[in-house]
RNA sequence: GGAGAGGUGGCCGAGUGGUCGAAGGCGCUUGCCUGCUAAGCAAGUGUGGAGGUAUUCCUCCACCGAGGGUUCGAAUCCCUCCCUCUCCGCCA
């Protein structure tokens, strides 16, 4: 959510903004003349009441005296701003009502380092780490390999629960575990995380917090008898741990991880990736989140990017680093950057984590606020990313580092996850 | 699921219709005092919004779990919901 005076003060700011993200700017008008009305109705509504205040003081006081006719004069005098009172404020509910949900549906405003463009053509790469492999054979796909080595079944995935599933067996089901433990070690015991164990279940009002809900409400898994939503990734429990709570400054930067699976119902992706583990309604991740202060948020994106290119360097995986343009860039983002790792069967990188500053974006929906040193509360900076997805790395794994036997090497930094240096 | 208790300021805790934004205590901040520290004394100490040519001053309004209602007036009475705790039932 942004700061209602940003659109009182500077409404064309706002609008370029949502220009720049291929976003209708109707809404910039709407809400600042919402705002007007809203501030004029409370204006009206706060005299009135202090009217009636010092009314019901009067006939306190007449009481006090024995003054009853007195007292019953002030009443009906009380009584008649009252119905004034209520008449206006019900006026001023719908339009607040309708004030505030406008608000929720206002993207962030794309920080100032970030590339204009209308969509991922004009992203642009910011390093490369690592050479894809040159095989001497042709690699197999891993939705070939794995059901051909018995330890990927998507059939029967299909069966259970239909498209976007996977069942997997022993040495792939153990990978999955191996990469889960892997990437919290490393996160907590080197980068300074704090490892989260988290509810998968989260409220309507978390959700809106991290700004999943309310427009992507199609998106996401939602459990009707309870009202209770799926999480799509760690970063809603994460970032929403510390709402309605103010920080003391000297607590910042707090570093969460937490291991979640996600849950996506992927509406409106048919036909993209439908091969494979690549896009599923269920997959592993290992997220990273930090709370910290707006003067060093976009120094600690940097870092943060930096903790989840680790986990592929000790993996020694070949990826691209792509800083998103603002036509490309997720709802609550100011700056993104992807992490994108080489995939034999796409002959391309394809993204593997996400990381991005949300400045105070989520900050504000939640309430999450830090007493500075001078005493002042502000909002935080929220940061998360990826560190990484363990679904897409194992088949980062599966097919980078196949033999043409079919057989996999295990990387060396997994091999003491795994207990051996090949699969099966 | 059944029965009961309860949700007040950073914390504890008083307050059952009127000047209560809220006693008292703890904590914290500042000043005084004591050759340090502790103790003591004094003052201050919530958030949000609107306005006053006004980040540091002033005024007004709102906020005692949330929402609604009664009333001239609600932390206090009524209704609904949420949450916490205790006991019973069920359960990995």
């Amino acid at each position: 959510m942004l700061d209602i005076r940003l659109f009182r003060e500077n409404p064309e700011r706002v609008k370029n903004a949502l220009k720049s993200r291929n976003h209708d700017t109707g809404i910039v008008d709407e809400i600042v003349s919402l705002d007007v009305k809203v501030r004029q109705l409370t204006n009206e509504i706060n005299q009135l009441r202090a009217q009636r205040n010092n009314l019901s003081k009067r006939v306190a006081q007449a009481k006090a005296r024995g003054d009853e006719q007195e007292a019953t004069q002030l009443m009906a005098e009380a009584k008649g701003v009252g119905e004034r009172i209520d008449a206006i404020e019900k006026e001023l509910d719908e339009v607040k009502e309708k004030l505030d949900k406008l608000m929720l549906y206002v993207p962030n405003i794309p920080h100032e380092s970030v590339p204009v463009g209308p969509d991922e053509t004009h992203n642009v790469e910011v390093r490369r780490w690592g050479e894809p492999r040159k095989f001497d054979f042709e690699p197999k796909p891993h939705w070939d390999l794995g059901p051909q080595l018995g330890l990927m079944d998507f059939d029967r995935a299909a069966k259970l629960s239909g498209s976007r599933f996977t069942v997997m067996y022993s040495a792939f089901a153990r990978l999955e575990r191996a990469l889960i433990n892997f990437m919290l070690d490393l996160h907590t015991k080197e980068h300074g995380y704090t490892e989260v164990w988290v509810p998968h279940l989260v409220k309507r009002s978390t959700m809106t917090i991290t700004g999943q809900l309310p427009k992507f409400e199609e998106e996401a898994y939602r459990i009707d008898s309870d009202d209770l939503f799926l999480i799509p990734t760690a970063e809603v429990p994460l970032v929403a741990l510390r709402a309605n709570e103010i920080l003391e400054e000297k607590q910042l930067p707090l570093l969460y991880t937490a291991y979640t699976p996600c849950y996506r119902r992927e509406a409106g992706s048919y036909g993209k990736d439908v091969r494979g583990m690549i896009r599923q309604h269920q997959f592993d991740k290992v997220e990273l989140v930090w709370l910290t202060s707006p003067e060093r948020s976009f120094e600690d994106l940097e870092t943060l990017v930096r903790h989840a290119e680790e986990v592929l360097r000790r993996l020694e995986l070949p990826y691209r680093v792509v800083l998103l343009c603002t036509g490309d860039m997720g709802f609550g983002a100011a700056k993104t950057y992807d992490l994108e790792v080489w995939l034999p069967s796409y002959n391309a990188y394809k993204e593997i984590s996400s990381c991005s500053n949300d400045a105070d974006f989520q900050a504000r929906r939640g309430n999450i606020r830090y007493r500075r040193k001078d005493g002042k509360l502000d909002y935080v900076h929220t940061l998360n990313g990826s560190g990484v997805a363990i679904g897409r790395t194992l088949v980062a794994i599966v097919e980078n580092y196949q033999r043409p036997d079919g057989r996999i090497d295990v990387p060396k930094a997994l091999q003491p996850y795994l207990g051996c240096e090949v699969i099966p």
